[in-house]
DNA sequence: AGCACGCCGACT
DNA sequence: GTCGGCGTGCTC
């Protein structure tokens, strides 16, 4: 019956290259199957991926066990997995077992129910090659829910739905909304879930499924998925830098057009790689109710004072909005960043002992530091441990200094951090955090943002973009008034945030052009680490040659900020190339090659 | 990715 | 003398 012999497997190493075992007599062996084989000096749980007649290895193992084929992956799963190993330079096999819940990279045998829906490849619908993207544009979450809930409900009539969050906790709020609307059982899909949790979760979404997940999910997506929700698609939680790397938009994209079903992608404003296709028109846009300018943003210029940021012209503004009664927020983004622990009489100040960030008063308790970068939290010494005199005091501007200076200048105000506030605060003092809250929009009447330079520190070509997003996600929590503070007002980014959103993108997109910057050209940054800072330096260097041989148009090594991040060390290398296909071609062999020596990576690629 | 093999430096 | 770091090569 079974005329194939031989089984191409992958297994779940970092390989760009199957092996081939023979197919005993007894065993039935399908495309996309579990198979047990063993692999060097032991046994791997490997997938199907091809049946053929012919190996040219002379001595094959044999498959030792079939495992349990309601889990087989589909052809159409196989083809997704070859064509994102042609986009990122990771394995066909890498991102099969992606496509798979962890516990079932071992052995699993009959300790489940069976009650996953069996997929089989007849399943998947002849699709017409064909599917519509669309951005909606409106302010906020329940807005925009509005509009993609039909949608929603339609498409779950004839196969299943994927919702994308960009965070856990988002994730989890919505579902709060979601599942009052919708009478099917709502299942979650994310990383940080337990192996049993994941894997029955996975289970229940094989077929007819609702899901909302995080961009893990995508990669777990059921056979009949018919659509796909991003929300928030601008988000930066949507690309992950740590291998594998890949950005969940791209993903979507080839995702949808693999199985010709719609996106929807869904947000405030779209993220530049968007606004390209709809600029292109190859993204259709429905925003109807966005056409609104912020008007109630007012630019201050503080250039010429000598303060740095509690300025005379804030406190005025401060003190009138406080004597008219208005809910305020003061935002200060440096959270601890502006801060550092200090010794009086040494000047030793107190850093992480894994990192290069400056310990920081934690907010929640005054005897603890804690580094900005990794949140590790350590006791404050109340004498210094290296002179043995001094006394360590906090120094600097972080938001807890900037709540002691406004709690003095208005002692008769109630002025809470944004974690202790509550009803009865009228001057809530916060950081970026609360771009997080989902419900607590629109409740504040003006908004304080003491520093809206600090994007411009960073130097890179998205500073300026980021600093808009921000900026514009920030005002909408403000109903009349929302104050930026700068010392840089000319910069075309304070006169766009006044205009219509569109001259920002279109400004953007026109500059980036002539400079071949993305998504006209690409940019690829490699980050290493190792805990040998010499020995991390002169691979930086040796890799940084080997590109300029190649020809390519590289920068660096770079410190990277941190530069000391949890033990370890960071270099940057940044490529720079107008053809974006042809760098990550390149970047392929050279990531394969970086493998091999034990420096670890993320890549960036823009 | 693991793991074995093999080469060189520095230590009880 | 040996232990061990790490560069290289292989796994059907």
């Amino acid at each position: 019956m079974q005329s194939y012999k031989i089984a191409k497997v992958v297994l779940p190493i970092a390989l760009d290259k199957n092996f081939d075992y023979s197919i005993p007599d007894n065993l039935e062996v399908k495309k996309g199957d579990r198979v047990l084989v063993n692999f060097g000096s032991r046994n791997k749980v490997g997938i199907v991926i091809d049946l053929v007649e012919h190996s040219v290895i002379k001595y094959l193992k044999p498959i030792i066990e079939a495992l349990d084929s309601e889990f087989a992956l589909t052809q159409e799963n196989i083809e997704f997995a070859h064509r994102l190993s042609k986009m990122y330079p990771y394995a066909e096999g890498e991102f099969l077992f992606m496509m798979i819940p962890p516990a079932l990279k071992r052995v699993l045998r009959h300790s489940l129910e069976q009650t996953a829906s069996k997929i089989k490849n007849s399943d998947i619908k002849e699709y017409i090659p064909q599917s519509n993207n669309i951005f909606i544009q409106r302010d906020s979450f329940i807005d925009r829910y509005n509009i993609w809930k039909k949608k929603v409900e339609e498409n779950l009539k004839i196969g299943s739905v994927l919702i994308c969050f960009p965070q856990v906790s988002y994730l989890k709020e919505a579902k709060k909304i979601i599942d009052k609307d919708f009478s099917k059982v709502v299942r979650v899909i994310y990383s940080q879930q337990k192996e049993k949790e994941l894997l029955e979760n996975w289970q229940g979404t094989r077929k007819n499924s609702l899901i909302l997940g995080t961009r893990v999910s995508l990669f777990y997506y059921p056979a009949d998925l018919n659509l796909i929700v991003v929300e928030e698609e601008n988000s930066p939680y949507y690309f992950q830098e740590e291998k594998p790397f890949y950005h969940l938009l791209d993903v979507v994209r080839l995702l949808s057009k693999l199985k010709g079903i719609d996106v929807i992608l869904s947000g405030d404003y779209p993220a530049f790689s968007t606004y390209k296709l709809i600029n292109d028109k190859q993204t259709k846009i429905d925003n109807l109710a966005a056409q609104k300018k912020d008007s109630h943003i007012r630019v201050v210029d503080i250039s010429r004072l000598r303060q740095k940021v509690i300025t005379p012209v804030f406190q005025a503004l401060l003190r009138k909005n406080i004597q008219d009664g208005k809910k305020i927020v003061v935002i200060w983004n440096k959270k601890g960043f502006g801060s550092y622990l200090s010794c009086l009489s040494c000047g030793q100040i107190l850093k992480c002992d894994r990192c290069s960030g400056l310990l920081q008063v934690s907010l929640k308790d005054d005897n603890l530091g804690v580094c900005p970068y990794c949140a590790k939290g350590a006791p404050i010494p109340k004498i210094c441990a290296k002179c043995n005199t001094g006394y360590i005091k906090p120094f600097g501007l972080g938001i807890e200094k900037i709540e002691t200076i406004l709690k003095r200048i208005f002692p008769e105000v109630n002025i809470k951090n944004w974690e202790e506030a509550n009803v009865e605060t009228q001057v809530i003092l916060a950081t970026s955090k609360i771009l997080s809250s989902l419900y607590d929009k629109y409740n504040y009447d003006v908004g304080f943002l003491l520093d809206a330079d600090s994007f411009f520190f960073r130097g890179d070509y998205e500073a300026t973009f980021d600093a808009f997003i921000y900026i514009k996600k920030l005002s909408l929590f403000f109903k009349e008034r929302f104050y930026l503070f700068t010392r840089n007002p000319n910069h075309y980014l304070f006169s766009k945030l006044l205009e219509d959103w569109q001259n920002f993108y279109r400004h953007e997109l026109a500059l980036r052009k002539d400079l071949y910057l993305p998504p006209f050209g690409s940019i690829v940054k490699i980050i290493l680490r190792d805990k040998d800072e010499n020995k991390l330096l002169k691979k930086a260097q040796d890799i940084y040659n080997r590109l300029k041989v190649k020809a390519l148009d590289a920068y660096g090594p770079l410190a990277e900020v941190p530069f000391k991040l949890r033990g370890n060390f960071r270099y940057a290398l940044v490529i720079k190339g107008k053809d974006g296909y042809l760098l990550r071609e390149l970047l392929k062999d050279e990531i394969k090659s970086l493998r091999k020596s034990r420096i670890k990576v993320a890549v960036i690629i823009r």
